[in-house]
DNA sequence: AACCATCGTTGATAATAATGAACCGATGGG
DNA sequence: CCCATCGGTTCATTATTATCAACGATGGTT
């Protein structure tokens, strides 16, 4: 839990579309760490291009050794681009944002977004790093995990990102339920003021969640026609995806597509 | 030098496009690290999504979050798709194999490759990590470089990759002075044997350089003409990668290409 | 211009976390 | 059927790393 390493990690979190260049103190205060161990940590991981300080200020951002792992990855198992072509086919049908995440240790982590193009829409803070339970796709991919898999993420404090979001283990394994029979989560208000979310999971090799696919509507805008719409255009394009990475939904997951389709 | 999260992230080095999947022995065999001390890092990089192991079977790879991070890289400093773009063009109009490497640590971090279509030509090995010291494009970052970047690369040790790898500093320092009058490097199979590859440096904002252009040949295949063509090439590309990444070459640099143009 | 806050960095001490050998059950090839 | 090798785990020893304060530099403010 508190190794070196895993403190070292747990920094790059902090960067995020909203925040590509960060400075060492403000790490050292967000991630609650001694200034001298975090300027340690940043130096190793600048000397493997993890990061990389730029040249002229004195600010730390993502070092070119991020772009050729990620390369690596996508040229050996290529899902991030398959997530882009489905996230830009949802947000020109619904008309509103779609992106897409994928489970990232223990947390969810946004690989894509495809805004809306009209005025109002829901402008995601891109690249951020997820919590499972306050979010749409977290319900979605966690109703389908491994009941460990649950445990361990309830068993972690929850912490509540809007006066909505649900913090009691039990109120989320309820909803966690429901997920598992109607085969997709909504989240209204309860990991963001004003946004409402619907997502599906996409299923991996083994049957297991790989990810989710999720589209984010301004609270206020909400119908039910537009629910209607939106989780049918989500069970077309997670099935997709779910078989354009190589995987196989569970289930539990066909029986709640078939009871949707047949409604 | 030997910190743990060092030896935790040079775990990463090993995977590459040709082995995208690798075992915990295996891992442990090549970092010389015990058995132990790799499965509680790789356990601690899978918690954070850098690294997971496929479900079925018993290799890890990397995750998710790589993904994640290099998105948020690419959407502040977008580089690497400005690269590619000048990759295609370079393979095209030569007929052979380009590719780039960006500056990442104490190495160069190969982020795009643009192979020829005809039948025989350099088939990289992408995604791998290039020692400065013996390519093309090491010697060409180099040679721009500041001094104390060069003595800190030359004071390693310099592994010879081949029978024509120069590993004496005097004569890599020799061969820097020459790049510097002439703009380009060449590696005649001092990194692979039958690849012959000339690289060019592409310049940050402060005037160093960010990572190089290359273009890579079968050894027989390379002629005088073939030579002149590729290096006309480079300049051309490599001036448009200094400027699209809003980056501006060094005095020498200039000095190089002017000299080349008035050839 | 002088001040004050904040930044990145360094160094000595105390305590934590890493280490590596041995061991286990499972797997697969000879 | 046996042996080698795999991924994973345990535990006592020790070397590593976190800590905390102080320092010089920087930059914005009064």
């Amino acid at each position: 839990m508190s190794s070196t390493v895993a403190k070292a990690l747990s920094l790059l979190d902090y960067f995020s579309d909203s925040e590509p260049e960060i400075g060492l103190s403000e790490l050292a205060r967000r991630s609650g760490v001694d200034k001298a161990t975090v300027h340690r940590m940043l130096s190793v991981m600048c000397d493997h291009g993890l990061l990389e300080k730029r040249g002229d200020a004195r600010l730390y951002r993502l070092g070119a050794g991020v772009l050729r792992l990620a390369r690596v990855r996508e040229t050996a198992f290529p899902v991030s681009a398959v997530f882009q072509q489905s996230l830009d086919a949802l947000s020109a049908q619904i008309g509103e944002t779609a992106h897409a995440s994928l489970v990232s240790g223990r947390a969810l982590a946004t690989i894509g977004v495809s805004e809306a193009s009209r005025g109002s829409r829901v402008s995601l803070v891109a690249g951020e790093i997820l919590p499972f339970h306050s979010t749409a796709s977290g319900l979605a991919v966690l109703a389908f995990s491994r009941p460990e898999v649950v445990d361990r993420v309830l068993a972690e404090p929850l912490t509540a990102r809007t006066s909505r979001t649900p913090t009691d283990p039990d109120v989320i394994r309820a909803r966690l339920q429901e997920v598992r029979l109607t085969g997709y989560a909504e989240a209204d208000q309860t990991n963001e003021d004003d946004v409402y979310g619907i997502a599906m999971p996409v299923f991996d090799t083994d049957g297991t969640p790989a990810g989710a696919v999720a589209v984010a509507v301004p609270a206020h805008r909400m119908t039910n026609d537009l629910r209607r719409q939106i989780i049918a255009a989500l069970f077309a394009e997670s099935g997709k995806l779910t078989v354009g990475i190589g995987g196989h939904p569970s289930a539990e997951f066909r029986a709640a597509a078939s009871r949707f389709g047949s409604a």
